[in-house]
RNA sequence: GGCCCCAUCGUCUAGUCUGGUCCAGGACAUCACCCUUUCAAGGUGAAGACACGGGUUCGAAUCCCGUUGGGGUCACCA
């Protein structure tokens, strides 16, 4: 970096009310990038001035989701992730960094402001300002707060709040219209009166998000703020604020936003929407799980508008065996998705890289995006989020894997996900489906899936009908006369590994003019249950001899009468 | 509803700022065929868009205006 340009500093500020939204990673990804293509500094700051809402819970697994997606920060909250890998700090002395232990530094600006007259203490209740709302828009009048505590003196409102009566302080809004340059969409100007006094510190004495967030960007010398577009409007009071305390006002870059597949706001209402619906569907009419009440359900049914805990959609999803779609970077986690891949993914909303960088690519690391994210090649139109794309791409680079890479990989879900799986596999067994299985799956989820064959007692597998008609019955059953004589040979088999297993089945095939199809599915559905399984002789390799002679000889016996 | 933002294949987008090289390129999805030991994957090919209407210009996806459509936002939430 040149030294005559002042060092980029970017930050990521959620709020700890509950996950982190696929939505958010994007922009602190952007966010994270931008910082890393100018070498400056990324910091993460926890946006905690809402008391009800907010949780340390919370907090943790945002710091744990930005970590798994590799978007670690410089400066912020101190965590070491799964990986070793260690975040946050505070070189410069900019810290705290939530905003719930910077009240102190929010409250010295707070009283310049009122000393200067740009704000003021107004004391009315909640009650008596929705009553005021209510009002306007019954009379079909935007509502403006109408500066009613300006009525008080001064002094009468200075000697009040001195004396503790519960208020608020507002920032006096000055008068002229208010205009900002956003890298992004350009200039966005506001006409007068367009914004009101807005409040900025609440009566339980804690700053409002946009007192907050102007003191700490200035402290901690945030040069660009980005951030996704429903912010947009927010912009100018904040711009305001910035000139009122004689602060630096950062560029600003807004991100379109991101829209489920249906058109709308992506939201975890999606997963509400479609348990309902799925509910709907199935008639049913108490709560499908143990976490939800009767009466919790009931109103949940009848009120598209209410969410239920995620812990309850789960359980919910769970029990009816459906699949919640994936709003937060955790369910991406939990679907078998891989981190670079969402990243990558996700980096497509909303950004593409230059021409520069190669014609038409799509497919790049993180690396790759540190070099070439600009703020100029970020789109002005919402984008919707397309699972099918997310899949192929995660597919590809399933695909691009070594089989080593792809069983670590796995493992690594696993030990989250389905910890049971690798202890009862074993590690060399394990490592064979994986190379089985790599090809062939699209996600870590489905490669667990599709090992299930593996992990079920060899008596509790169950023939499918259909299966069991077509490829042991079906003319004068010949399926079932071929595991007959299969059985001894691959008894017989000195080393029961995938090549001479292969070469068993070549030589029978050969011997008895059949084609492979004529061998495998019947012994797929011997040793399965049914018709889809990975390649055969890995499939039979990884049973291995006990299972393999166990299942073919209940398949025959209960088949074969 | 007020205000603000946006508008290229079904979806994500390149191209728009610096009009002509664009009868618009890529990717995902779709369809067809090939391959095949199931399921996938893979290969080849096809179909598919500049929202509409006015300008400006020799020439507009690209510039201007309007219409329509979509979205955001209107809290002592962030």
């Amino acid at each position: 970096m040149s030294s005559n340009t002042s060092p980029v500093i970017t930050r990521f500020a959620p709020s700890p009310t509950g996950h982190l939204h696929i939505g958010g990673a994007r922009t602190a990804l952007f966010a994270w990038a931008y910082a890393r293509r100018h070498g400056g500094v990324f910091v993460l700051r926890i946006e905690d001035t809402d008391q009800a809402r907010s949780s340390e819970e919370s907090t943790r697994g945002i710091l744990q989701d930005l970590a798994w997606l590799d978007i670690l920060w410089d400066e912020g909250p101190e965590f070491a992730s799964e990986g070793g890998k260690a975040s946050g700090g505070d070189p410069r002395g900019v810290g705290p960094f939530s905003q719930s232990q910077r009240l102190d530094l929010y409250n010295a600006h707070m009283e310049r402001l009122i000393d200067a007259g740009r704000a003021y203490h107004a004391f009315e209740s909640p009650e008596e300002l929705d009553e005021k709302r209510k009002a306007s828009l019954a009379a079909g009048r935007q509502h403006r707060y109408d500066r009613a505590a300006l009525e008080v003196p001064e002094q009468e409102r200075k000697r009040r709040a001195a004396a503790g009566e519960p208020h608020v302080v507002r920032f006096r809004v000055p008068d002229g219209a208010i205009t900002l340059t956003d890298e992004v969409l350009g200039e966005v100007t506001l006409a007068p009166g367009e914004v009101d006094d807005f409040i900025i510190r609440k009566r339980d004495g804690f700053p409002t998000y946009h007192f907050a967030v102007v003191v700490d960007d200035e402290l901690m010398g945030v040069t660009h703020v980005i951030r996704g577009q429903e912010h947009l409007n927010n912009t100018p009071r904040h711009v305001a604020l910035q000139e009122a305390l004689g602060f630096r006002v950062p560029k600003f870059a807004h991100l379109p936003l991101i829209f489920s597949a249906d058109g709308s706001k992506m939201s975890k209402r999606d997963k509400d929407k479609a348990a309902r619906d799925a509910c709907k569907r199935a008639g049913v009419e108490g709560p499908p799980a143990t976490n939800i009440s009767a009466d919790e359900f009931a109103a949940w049914m009848k009120d598209n508008k209410r969410q239920l805990q995620t812990e309850q959609l789960a359980a919910m999803a769970e029990s009816m065996g459906l699949e919640l779609p994936e709003i937060d970077v955790e369910d991406f986690r939990a679907a078998g998705y891989l981190p670079d891949v969402v990243c990558n993914y996700i980096s497509l909303l909303g950004w593409s890289p230059p021409a520069e960088a190669g014609k038409d690519i799509e497919k790049f690391d993180m690396a790759f995006l540190c070099k070439w994210f600009e703020l100029g090649r970020i789109g002005k139109t919402n984008a919707r989020f397309d699972r099918n794309k997310l899949l192929a791409f995660n597919n590809d680079a399933i695909g691009a894997m070594s089989d080593e890479e792809f069983a670590d990989r796995w493992r690594e879900w696993c030990a989250r996900y389905e910890p049971q799986l690798p202890e009862r596999l074993g590690a060399d067994r394990f490592a064979m489906l994986a190379a089985a299985l790599r090809p062939r799956t699209k996600t870590l989820r489905e490669a667990a899936a599709g090992a299930g064959f593996a992990l079920l007692p060899d008596d509790a597998i169950e023939f499918d009908a259909k299966a069991v008609e077509k490829t042991l019955k079906k003319n004068d059953g010949e399926g079932l006369a071929v595991l007959r004589e299969l059985k001894p040979l691959l008894e017989a088999l000195p080393t029961f590994d995938p090549a001479p297993i292969h070469t068993v089945l070549e030589t029978y095939a050969a011997e008895k003019g059949l084609g492979m199809g004529k061998i495998a599915q019947p012994l797929r559905v011997a040793l399965t249950g049914g018709t889809v399984s990975p390649p055969i002789d890995a499939t039979v390799a990884v049973l291995g001899r006990e299972a393999v002679v166990g299942r073919i000889e209940r398949c025959v016996r209960e088949i074969g009468g």
